[in-house]
DNA sequence: GTGAAAGCGCTAACAA
DNA sequence: TTGTTAGCGCTTTCAC
């Protein structure tokens, strides 16, 4: 016989009923907001629902649906560069705004650059998520696996797999529209520190640039690459060496831009009087450091914003339309050039 | 009749045990390490678990175990803060590795600062979580709602309600120590940017400040409140104007001294020449800023990753020993002093 | 050491 | 429009 265990926890779906006169059935109805139910029997449910305080029980919920209710963002990266790099939990924030309306869990998965992707996969078809962000940068192979698995998934930065959802920034624009800048501005001897060329963002900027110097008749070939770490962006030394006459510079992220300008100074040039300088990111910190850099907008909380609306699409079985997203950058003017 | 819907979906408890030979509660006690259970028989189940890829259903289990796996970093700020300020991503990143080995997601959770208590407390107890690490500095009320819903809950920052458990910066030593270093080095006409005085933080480390000057026998009254923001920081203004003969700054966070910063300079005070200068946080952009930043240390993460630790014993029934830990600053000496 | 069986709180046919 | 009922996959007494 059913032993029932009315403790005094939390209400449940049967005593709501009881409450309210009814089944269980019909307030699982008046919760779930389905049509076909007495207007006078919702409210008298709703006021049974008040009364106890009742909410829902997730895992229960979940057990029956199949839905867990629980979305990730998944990064690619270091843990030492996820949280030290402004852009993540910028990009963490546009998708807990995608979903908030909902009641939707959103969690961060952390993946290293090298693990196989099976385990990636695994996870995301573990059944304990109904779709993933990913924010990966780092070669088609995850994203190959992942719309394999046939799981809603949503790339944040183009994964360059056909078929894939993904939401990107314009990066040719962006690196195009940076150097056509410089260029008005009057710089002719205009060097690039490139993004990593194993990454597509890398690639684009580094493209970009190219198209820009080549339409103009300049030389594009003063290119140094970094790996987007201000460290890297000491690499202006060798840019310096060369072509002692530089006197504009595209920097494919902000982050290389202050490692550059720091050399720059150390080197006696002068931001931007001697060498004009444009960045990308658009990050706090280019407002912070002196000379204020000028860069270009990549805002990353609206890419994933804009990513977890097609999450939610996907999820709930709809092609999203379009099945990519390319925004623009905008040029930000402060003092470096 | 029991309907079998035996679909080629995701192994379950069932189909390990088929497989295996043996029945769901025994497949149960392998998953769960549970003792009793004959060497030959975990080793059979173990392998019908690899040969299936079979992973629990975290539903199903929390359904029944009533514990769901999901922890909260609940966040009482405004959204604009949270994701502008590298405190917090940091923060989260060491409750992450606090639960990492353990099968618990972690989520975020924020909360407006003027929001009802009972609103927090609610989520708290609505059985979505097992427990929640609170950062939060303003004011008591939600520490006491909190302790009075016997929920497992560890703060970051002294709330300042008896028989919570928190973790927090020692916050006097650290505006202390800044401050001694200031005077060691020579500095006399000592002000200080204080943090706002309705946080505990804020009050504690101007208490610091107060305690080193007047141990050196110094006026310790050049004050001005901030609220930890940058252009807050900008109030450094007037403290010039009524002492245009200042010489050392103590500021009650990075952010607020990166502010200052840039205004001494407009006013043709030089750091470290003019006037030396120490922060508190010693955050990314305090090494990022020019001149480089001298900064109290005051790691998030470890303060989240310990509080994390707290969680634990209080979420399996065991009271943390200590019930409150203080952690000390430390100087880290840069350019600025 | 192991199995049988009950039941966690909910949704979704199906009946009425 | 509402109620009845059968499970979702798991843990957990209680027998054996």
């Amino acid at each position: 016989m059913p032993r029932i265990i009315s403790a005094p926890g939390v209400p449940t779906l049967e005593d709501v009923a009881k409450l309210a006169g009814v089944s269980r059935a019909t307030v699982s109805r008046v919760v779930n907001a389905a049509p076909l139910v007495a207007e006078a029997t919702v409210t008298a449910v709703q006021r049974a629902i008040d009364e106890l305080g009742y909410q829902p029980n997730r895992a229960a919920r979940a057990l029956v649906t199949r839905h867990t209710g629980v979305v990730a963002v998944l990064v690619v990266e270091t843990d030492d560069l996820v949280f030290r790099d402004p852009y993540f939990p910028q990009a963490y924030h546009g998708a807990l705004q995608a979903f908030q309306e909902l009641d939707t869990q959103v969690v961060r998965a952390m993946a290293r650059p090298g693990e196989k992707p099976t385990a990636m996969v695994r996870y995301l078809e573990s059944g304990h998520l109904d779709g993933a962000i990913v924010l990966s940068h780092h070669g088609p192979e995850l994203a190959q696996a992942m719309e394999a698995s046939r799981q809603p998934v949503v790339f944040v930065g183009n994964p360059e797999v056909d078929g894939v959802c993904f939401v990107d920034l314009d990066n040719r624009q962006a690196a195009r529209t940076a150097t056509e800048h410089l260029i008005a501005g009057g710089s002719r001897k205009i060097a690039t520190i490139a993004g990593p060329q194993d990454m597509v963002s890398g690639r684009h900027r580094l493209e970009g640039f190219v198209q820009a110097m080549t339409a103009a008749g300049l030389d594009p070939t003063w290119q140094v690459e970094g790996d987007y770490s201000g460290a890297s962006g000491h690499r202006v030394a060798e840019l310096l060496d060369k072509h002692p006459d530089l006197d504009g510079l595209f920097v494919a992220n902000d982050l290389m831009a202050i490692g550059a300008i720091s050399v720059l100074r150390d080197n006696g040039r002068l931001v931007p009087d001697d060498v004009r300088l444009v960045g990308v990111d658009n990050s706090e910190s280019a407002a912070q450091v002196s000379p204020q850099l000028t860069s270009m907008t990549n805002s990353s909380d609206e890419h994933t914003r804009i990513a977890g609306e097609m999450l939610k699409k996907l999820m709930s079985g709809v092609r999203p339309e379009p099945l990519t997203v390319v925004l623009p950058s905008e040029l930000v003017i402060r003092e470096s050039a």
